[in-house]
DNA sequence: TTGTAGGCGTTATCAC
DNA sequence: GTGATAACGCCTACAA
C-alpha cells in the first residue's frame, strides 16, 4: 500500500503541492476555501505526512535519545517514565537505548543517536565510563546533552542528580541520633561514583558525631547480585561481631537491605531491636517487607522529568542561537522512616 | 557546527559523491585505493551519515515503535528490556511510547508512529481498547504489527501471550491438590481480558475438582491501588468467613498477594497454616516477602524477545514481498512454589 | 572503476 | 492567494 503524499492530494485537487502543504500546516496565506478542501481530502484519504522527509528538510527530528544503564530497575524505569511522559507532552518522541553498563556499548549508542539526527540526548553513564571523548564529540556537534544520575564532572553540560553524599549522611545521622552507635555499612563497588559518595556521607556522619570509623563494619556487595550478597554479608557481619558488636546496618540499595532483612529474619535477629536496617531508593518492595524498611527516597520520576525539561529548553535555545547556560540540579532526597529503625 | 556530508568528503577528495557513498558502504566496484582514501578521510573528519536522508531514500527507518500501557511495572519493564536488547542486536532502534491505559492516547500514538515511518509496531493494548479501527488502519498501510500480552482477537496479526486461563488453572489446581478447599479469589477488573481469563481458570479448576464455586469468596481489587485493596479485601474476607471459612487465597497479581500477606501477617493469621497465599507474575518482591510467595512465573523478557523476533521476521518478509504468515505464540508459564502455600 | 542524474516527500523562498 | 523551484543528504540505475 503506497503512502499517499502531498503530491497525490495536490493532483487530486488540481492545485500545487506547496499550497497543499501550506493548507495543512495552517499557514495564513491560503484561502479558507482551499484549506477546507485540502483538509477534507486529507482526512478522507487518511493522509499521514512523512515526517522523515520533513525532518530532512527542517533539520530536526523531534526525537530525543535516551541512554540508560539498565531498564529493568525500579529507579530507572521511573526516570524513563518521567522522561517519556514529559517528552510526549512537548511533541517529542524518545528512542530508548540500554547500555548494560558497557562502555563500548555506550560509545556505539551515542553514535547511533548522532546518525539518527536526534535533537538532544539524555544519558546516565555506565560505571565503566572514565573517558569522555565520546561525550565531547556530541557537544562539538552541537547536540544538546543532559546527564542524569551518573554524571561526569569533566563534561560541561547540564546535570540532574541527587546528592548521594548528603542523602547517606542524612540517613546515618538519623540512625546516630536515634542512638545507634555501631553502624555497619553495606556498599556497592566504589568505582561507581554514586556509591563512593554514599560511603563518604556515611563517614562524614560518623565523624561529625565522633563515632570512630571501624573498617570491619564495612561490607562491599556485588552489585550484580545484591540480594544474596546482602544476605551473605549480613551473615559475615554477625559472625564477626555478634549481635552486640553492631546495632544498625545502612545499605546502599534497598535490595541489599532486603537481603540483610532476610538474613536477620531467618536467624532470629530482631529488627530493629537487635539491629536496625536502613535502605536506599524507596522501591515499592521496601514498604512491604517485614518489617517495612526505612529508606532514602530517591525521586526517579522527577529526575526524568527535570532532565528532559532542561534538555528541551536547551534545544530551543540552541535553535534560536541563544547562548545556553548549563544547569546543575540537585533533587532533594528525603528519609522515609518506617519500622526497621 | 555544520554536519559534514558525503558532498564534503567528495569535494575534499575530488571525486564524486556516489563514489564516496559506494566506498563507505563497501560496494565491490570501487578501487581499493579510493576506498581507503575515503574511509580515512571520513574517520578523520568524524563523518556520521545522516540516516534520515538515507531513510527517505530507502524507505525504511530501522526503527520500530513500541507501545506499552505502563513503563513503571516490573513485568512490562522486562518486556521492554527484551525488546530493546533484541532490537539492537539486529540493528534496530526502538521508540518507546506509553499509553497509560488511555484509548485516545493509544490511537494518537499509533498515528505518530505511522508518521515517523517506523518499520514495524509492537503493541500491548489498553484495557479500554474495544474498537480496533486504528489497528486495522496500521495493517492497511502494510506496517507489520505484533501484539503482546494484551491482544485483540478481532485483529489478524501475530500475537505473543501467555495462557492466562491455564496459568491460573494450574495455580488453583495446585492448591486444590495440596488439600486446600476454600480458595478465595482476588481478581482485577473483569474488563481486562487477562483478568477475566484468570478468573475463568480459577473456576475451571474448582469445577474439575468438584469444589463448589462460592461467590462470597470472590473479591475484585482496584487495579490502581492493588496493594491496599489486597489488604482491605483480605480484611473483608476474614471478617466474613473467619479463619475457618477459607484456607487459601489466589491473587491475580503479586502486589495484591503481598497486600493480602501484609494483612495476614499483621493480624496473626499464619501463612500458609491458616490461609495459603498464591500470587501471579513472580516479581522480585514476591521472593523476599515473608513468607516467600508462591506465584505464577510470567516470562516478561522472553515475551519481549519473542515479539520482536516475530516482528523482525515479518518486516523482512514484507520487504521481500513474501507472503507473511501470522504466528500465535503462547509462552509457557510455570509455578514458582515457595513457602506461602 | 568512476560519474551523472533523478528522486525519496517535504518545506521555504520568491515570483506571479 | 497560489505556484514554480530549489534544496535537505543520500542512494542507485545507468552511462561513460
Amino acid at each position: 500500500m503506497a503512502q499517499i503524499t502531498l503530491q497525490d492530494l495536490a493532483y487530486e485537487l488540481n492545485i500545487s503541492v506547496s499550497t497543499v502543504s501550506k493548507a495543512l500546516k495552517g499557514y495564513p496565506d491560503v484561502s479558507e476555501k482551499t484549506r477546507k478542501l485540502v483538509i477534507e481530502l486529507a482526512d478522507k484519504l487518511n493522509f499521514s505526512p512523512n515526517v522523515v522527509a520533513s525532518n530532512l528538510r527542517t533539520q530536526h527530528t523531534k526525537i530525543i535519545g535516551v541512554i540508560v544503564p539498565t531498564i529493568v530497575h525500579h529507579f530507572f524505569s521511573n526516570v524513563i517514565g518521567g522522561i517519556i511522559n514529559e517528552a510526549e507532552k512537548n511533541g517529542y518522541m524518545v528512542i530508548l537505548l540500554q547500555s548494560n553498563e558497557d562502555f563500548e556499548m555506550e560509545k556505539k549508542q551515542l553514535n547511533l543517536l548522532v546518525q539518527q539526527q536526534v535533537d538532544g540526548i539524555l544519558i546516565s553513564l555506565t560505571v565503566e565510563t572514565k573517558n569522555f571523548e565520546h561525550l565531547e564529540r556530541i557537544q562539538q556537534r552541537g547536540i544538546p546533552l543532559v546527564m542524569y544520575d551518573k554524571v561526569a564532572k569533566a563534561i560541561d553540560c547540564s546535570k540532574v542528580i541527587i546528592d548521594d553524599k548528603k542523602a547517606s549522611y542524612d540517613a546515618v545521622s538519623y540512625l546516630i541520633r536515634k542512638g545507634y552507635k555501631r553502624i555497619a555499612y553495606f556498599g556497592g563497588s566504589m568505582v561507581a561514583l554514586n556509591f563512593s559518595n554514599r560511603f563518604l556521607g556515611y563517614k562524614q556522619a560518623l565523624e561529625e558525631y565522633r563515632i570512630p570509623f571501624d573498617d570491619s563494619l564495612v561490607y562491599i556487595c556485588d552489585t550484580s547480585d545484591e540480594y544474596n550478597d546482602g544476605y551473605n554479608n549480613a551473615s559475615e557481619l554477625i559472625k564477626k561481631h555478634g549481635i552486640i558488636g553492631v546495632d544498625a546496618a545502612f545499605a546502599v540499595t534497598d535490595v541489599i537491605a532486603v537481603g540483610i532483612t532476610k538474613y536477620f529474619n531467618t536467624h532470629n535477629i530482631s529488627i530493629p531491636k537487635d539491629v536496625a536496617v536502613f535502605g536506599f531508593s524507596n522501591w515499592f518492595m521496601s514498604s512491604v517487607v517485614t518489617p517495612p524498611l526505612s529508606t532514602v527516597n530517591q525521586p526517579g520520576y522527577e529526575m526524568g522529568k527535570k532532565s528532559i525539561e532542561i534538555l528541551l529548553k536547551e534545544i530551543a535555545q540552541s535553535k534560536d542561537k541563544k547562548e545556553i547556560v548549563h544547569e546543575r540540579i540537585v533533587l532533594p532526597t528525603t528519609l522515609e522512616i518506617r519500622q526497621s529503625t
